[in-house]
DNA sequence: CGCTAATCGAGACGGTACGTCCCGTCTTCAG
DNA sequence: CTGAAGACGGGACGTACCGTCTCGATTAGCG
């Protein structure tokens, strides 16, 4: 919960709060507007109205600044996370988010954002750890509590871990979506989850 | 089977088969010497003994030479494939691949050789299709000829495809690699196995 | 009167004679359609309707090619020369080739093949010497008839010789054009002509 | 005298005057150990210690920085330059300057940069307009005054400007450089002064 | 409340790699 | 067995970004 901002060196006491919320709003707005190898840090500083040399002092790299906008971003809409519903019917409830899933990856800003995020990660391995533990391990969270009750009601195997269960349900689609290798259809979406929930039922 | 080189524009009659494999041995070479962006043009061509040139003429950008360079290497050597075992225990079968997978995963070269190829899927939605027909259409070949003998041999429920099928022991592994969320073992890959086999069962 | 064309190996019966016009004329079309510097082998080999290939097998470069095209106009077309008439008034005669240089030089097409030649001419020692003796020679023979005629009507002092006398009234008029440092006028050749005969003049 | 350095598009002031030293210096040095032709920008900017980005935010192409250099050099140097002096006796005095140019075209150096100059104006009209105002317009100023006093003294014309008569003894020297037609001895200097002096002289 | 030092915008700088263009050579193939 | 077509190695081009830096101008917070 405490400030996790513990980025660079500079005093941060000085810091511009403006300056910061235009980079990171101008880097979320490019990333969904451009090609992600066509987005520069000289075109976020010029949209942002900030000079280059103030996003250096506070980011790293390209990299670092975009995947803290959108944590920023994920931090500031929860709405939009994997929020399991809870109506008893894990599968049902399953569905229902990889359904929400699947619109939203047709969606292109969604589109370019995932996208962003990939590339980065791969690029780094601090970014990957960061995007693992800023927007995939909040994600994580919300689907633990679900699962809890799942396990709660005799719903779930026991030699399962919530990782594990949630892989099972969320890495099929993402790859799919990564590589283009087949439609993201609500139908897709139902027997995702209806395999999952098969692969964890106990017995 | 058939000659899928239907490749560039130019005569390609005229073109030097001794070029194109230079500079598809020196692109390999390099993806597992160098980080990913670290790879110029020039030090592929000048490695390759071929000019800038004529690696234009005849590839789109980097990523292009790259995917061929590793859809080559897919198509040179088949035995580095999923090829899946028929012993009769398709849970089994299926285990000692994903920790063949589990296995190379951890070969800093092969790592490099995925990266490469995710961060130019990523980047160019044609790179991204190359890929998927290229590389994992070869190997979903292979698992779909295993999976056609589990589905006569009624191990496999009606109601699931080979590409659904084939998502579900690849892509959590793929996932957990990606994002580095959790320990690649052969536990964890015997794990998969287990439930991919839980949620392809009849009945 | 022999043949000059002491130019290559090869055994130069066998030439293309229809080629070699190819080229040349080629190369005379293109020097008037774009700046020099974008003059290419390539271009007048396309133009030409002929391989570049041939074009290096009888030349040794584009300035060699240029030189000769403009030594074939030159010989092709006398009548465009320094062709002094002889009146009896040398000054009037003077004055007569000049205006008729300086309309020349207002011609576009004049233009840039003159600066084709000088082009080249500073560029290649060789050339230099070519275009002296098969262009320059030319005209300086021309004019050494006319002078000869003044010298014997003693209108000529004896310490000049033709060179210098052609020089007097030809570098002017060169030295302007090249350096565009005043108007080419006929009020002006006729100054220049004036000029010359009163350097020239006994006495 | 006035600040004739009304140059190039941007800022201006935070241009480093470190930086367009080097890269002018680099540029006549190179011009004096190379041929022309392969005189290259990234052998300038080497030399230099500078990035070609650099040269090219300051001069739109090779020809400009080395037409700038030269221009500087001949504003550094202005002992250099066409200093006629008065002895009162002007056939004398122009034999003096035109034995100092033969001179200095002996050398390799000024030959060279005489050739690079030449060949740039006549490549780009910009330059050439360049080459007259800053390096010919210098030249010519200097011998205006000569002549004036001259014309003072009544030993010119009335009907030749200060132009003409500057070509008329600077232009055959030039002519015969250029094309190599003679020789450029000091007795073809003296014969040039003399033919000059007898065109202006009155009557 | 005014001094001082950090931060800001602007953008020039040394680099590195890019992708293009042209050179002059060499190979292939149609006539 | 010529010659058009054109691919090739080489190398310079001019551009685009990178990440660093130097400028004044602004501004925050300690004295």
């Amino acid at each position: 919960m405490a400030d996790a901002s513990i980025r660079c060196v500079p005093s941060a006491t000085r810091r511009s709060e403006q300056s910061r919320r235009a980079a990171l709003d101008a880097a979320l707005a490019l990333v969904t507007e451009l090609p992600y190898p066509r987005i520069t840090v000289d075109a976020i500083a010029a949209r942002a109205g900030v000079s280059k040399a103030t996003i250096y002092r506070w980011w790293s790299a390209k990299g670092a600044l975009v995947v803290e906008a959108l944590a920023q971003q994920s931090a500031d809409r929860p709405e939009e996370h994997l929020v399991l519903p809870d109506t008893g019917d894990l599968e049902a409830d399953l569905a229902g988010v990889l359904r929400a899933i699947v619109d939203e990856m047709a969606d292109p800003s969604y589109d370019a954002l995932m996208r962003a995020l990939s590339i980065e990660s791969l690029q780094d391995p601090a970014l990957r750890d960061q995007v693992r533990e800023q927007i995939f391990g909040v994600q994580l969270e919300y689907v633990e509590r679900r699962f809890a009750a799942a396990r709660a009601a005799g719903q779930l195997r026991d030699d399962v871990g919530t990782l594990e269960a949630f892989e099972l349900f969320v890495a099929p689609v993402f790859h799919r979506w990564q590589g283009a290798t087949g439609p993201l259809t609500h139908a897709y979406a139902d027997g995702v989850a209806a395999r999952a929930v098969r692969a964890l039922r106990p017995g």
